[in-house]
DNA sequence: CTGAAAGCGCTTACAG
DNA sequence: CTGAAAGCGCTTACAG
């Protein structure tokens, strides 16, 4: 690869002035013609590594996914490597759960990232409570950790619960069942949280065995409305911690002959693109996933630029979407 | 952030000695663990930037890909990062069709990334090229191009098209269609190549009133099927090169009460995960995604160790998935 | 506006 | 086995 002494040596000019030139440094204008045209010709590109050595920054953001197969994840992804190539800014992706988050934030040490985006923290493991203590640049989208000092997007996951319990509540169902998703997620734990409170408030809690949790896959929405509907009181509405359980709960109602809306109202979380397709055409609560990983990149990009500021909590509002997977009237407080 | 001089003042040492003892060169058993001991004290982890400027590697792969709301690619890009993070590399993502190629390419040149990998190439660039001439790192997945000069992975997508026209054929279907993705990617026209061929052969040719050609989405299956189910024969077979056309096919032919299979069968193409789903229950063309990732990301890797080896070209074998979206029994010659 | 020089943090011959 | 020194390719005060 050509460097910039070469570029200085064909433009007739020290290898300082290419710097300065291709840098954005005050130069005359000729000066400037000559070098482009000379970098032109050689194909010169600037080292990022050796811009890194000085400029202490890489341009570089890391960010954090487990579960591609979660379609929610490549709509976070999308988003997220879009805004932040509009921005300048290369993506470094770690698909893991568990370990893989260390390795993120250790590059962050290594000078490889500038900062990380977690969209699937479950917990604040030691080497993410010691990045925070140094000040690393860290953001956590969609699941957050309670009262960790970092910046942290998500939506009102317990609003979303509360919402889908007032739905069914309004349309006088009796026999109710959650399937969630893994409690290490706060997400699970949130939706979970609003939605089981509000029907204990309204004197209808959840019985036991009408609440079933495992992981966010069509599989286990299969397995465990299977077993509710087989049970001796089959549930009349189940509410999904996710799309993809309540697309295997659909599937599961449909095996069993249980008819959707009318034996089986079933609702689901995030309302992913897959969401509105006829074969599903599932009811389920909305929540802005673009607007969310927009908003974490910039926290982000902020962050890295003030890394003492104080952190900040974003939480973006989420709304009930009624499709044909439920037959009522959309809920009289929105 | 602590550098080796750090570690080497507290180990009672000379830099250059951390620096082995770090990356495997020669030192006593007593000096190194002083030295580890001494790292982990401080907290150090050797800065990437400045090992790579001295070593011309970075250990980060680039990986482009388009459409990530098409399932297919979070597939591969699952098994790509999990191949590659053993591997010991980090992977950099380039979201986006088109332009965004060129910007890996230089990435390249950049220092950023040692190789990339193309997952939804289309044609042959002028950087393209230029990198080539150059033996810059480059493997192409999925999408080939012709005669190009570099690796390319990809399946056998003329064998599929002729696998899918045989099973309709020996079926008794009389009124075929095709619908296609964008003749710009290799994948669509080879698919398209095999099938129309063979039922050309087989002395029934596709009338060009029932090969439609579109973007590969469910929204492009779902009109495409409509307007062929309104025309005036409509056909009782039609293959989609795609699994998401084949779901909005699906979708469509519910929506104007033809049965699936008994009025329309309907094929698709990668078999994707969600196909298997009840929901879908589509019969198609299995190709072995992760597969090909993984053999993709080697052939980066030994491109990269040897820049300018003659380069392969490895086609995988696919075969036909008979699920419910068809009731034929499987072709005779799998 | 331009150039000479220092230095970012490593690795790696070269001596000892 | 260990240390002193050069150099990877940039950016950026500091002079002029």
């Amino acid at each position: 690869m050509p460097t910039s002494y070469d570029v200085a040596r064909l433009a007739g000019v020290s290898q300082a002035t290419v710097s300065r030139a291709l840098s954005g440094g005050s130069v005359s204008a000729q000066t400037r013609k000559k070098i482009l045209d000379a970098a032109k010709a050689v194909g010169y590109v600037p080292n990022m590594g050796a811009r890194a050595m000085k400029t202490g920054r890489v341009n570089t953001i890391g960010v954090v996914v487990a579960d591609l197969r979660n379609p929610f994840y490549p709509e976070i992804l999308d988003a997220l490597t879009c805004y932040l190539d509009a921005a300048g800014q290369k993506v470094t992706l770690w698909n893991s759960d568990g370990p893989g988050n260390d390795a993120a934030l250790e590059a962050i040490n290594a000078g490889s990232v500038d900062g990380v985006i977690f969209t699937t923290v479950t917990e604040a493991s030691a080497p993410l409570r010691a990045a925070l203590r140094r000040h690393s640049p860290v953001v956590l989208i969609n699941r957050t950790v309670e009262g960790l000092g970092c910046d942290q997007v998500s939506s009102d996951n317990v609003a979303g619960g509360r919402a889908v319990a007032d739905y069914l509540l309004e349309n006088d169902h009796q026999r109710i069942a959650f399937i969630g998703g893994p409690s290490t997620a706060s997400t699970a734990r949130d939706r979970f949280l609003g939605f089981s409170q509000r029907l204990a408030d309204a004197g209808a809690p959840l019985p036991s065995e009408r609440v079933l949790e495992g992981p966010f896959t069509h599989d286990f929405g299969f397995s465990a409305t299977t077993r509710l509907l087989t049970a001796d009181h089959p549930p009349t509405a189940v509410f999904c911690s996710n799309d993809l359980i309540a697309f295997g709960a659909l599937d599961a109602a449909r095996a069993e002959r249980a008819v959707v809306p009318d034996d089986l109202w079933i609702v689901g979380y995030d309302d992913i693109a897959m969401s509105a397709w006829p074969a599903f055409d599932l009811t389920t609560v909305h929540q802005p996933s673009g607007t969310m990983a927009e908003a974490g990149a910039q926290a982000l990009l902020d962050r890295i630029a003030s890394p003492t500021a104080p952190y900040r909590t974003l939480t973006f509002r989420s709304h009930l979407v009624v499709r044909g997977s439920t037959a009522g009237t959309a809920p009289s407080t929105p």
